[in-house]
DNA sequence: GCCAACGTTGGC
DNA sequence: GCCAACGTTGGC
């Protein structure tokens, strides 16, 4: 079992969202490092649900890794800002998992108490110009995170 | 709104 | 394959 952390923009899906809807498609990321994350994830997995661009940014809560190895629809759209033309039906680009809501932490861990405790290495949220929208997270961080 | 830290694109 | 130009992310 293997722990991540996925960011967000609220304001685009927040975890409100995910809690209303219990599951979703995680569709959307077009970075291939994120992607080469999202094809690791094994059913059963969690993972943080960060809030990015926000104020203030930082982890919100918790889902579970239900589905993993589905194509992402939105890349077959034309009308979807997710749409890559370059992308075929036989070979796909971009592959996801679907989550599940697991729960609202009771406060918001915003991103200065993570800096706070952990190092970069611990947790690559905290680095600097850090841009991935899929991370792994260390088990021990992970533990830790959720003991807060 | 600013800008650092990327990733991507495309000319060569 | 190199790298300049450009676009995006996301904290501040």
């Amino acid at each position: 079992m293997n722990y991540w952390l996925i960011k967000s923009e609220p304001q685009v899906y927040s975890i409100e969202d995910l809690k209303r809807e219990n599951t979703t498609i995680w569709d959307g990321v077009r970075n291939y490092q994120a992607r080469n994350f999202l094809k690791q994830m094994q059913k059963g997995d969690l993972a943080f649900f960060y809030h990015s661009n926000c104020k203030p940014p930082g982890i919100v809560g918790l889902l579970e890794i239900v589905e993993t190895n589905i194509i992402d629809p939105t890349q077959f759209e034309p009308k979807s800002p997710y749409f890559d033309a370059k992308s075929s039906i036989n070979q796909p680009r971009w592959q996801t998992v679907k989550v599940q809501f697991k729960q609202i932490f009771p406060a918001l861990i915003c991103l200065n108490t993570l800096k706070n405790r952990f190092s970069p290495e611990e947790l690559l949220v905290v680095k600097k110009g850090n841009r991935l929208s899929v991370v792994p997270v260390p088990e021990n961080t992970a533990k830790m995170i959720l003991n807060l």
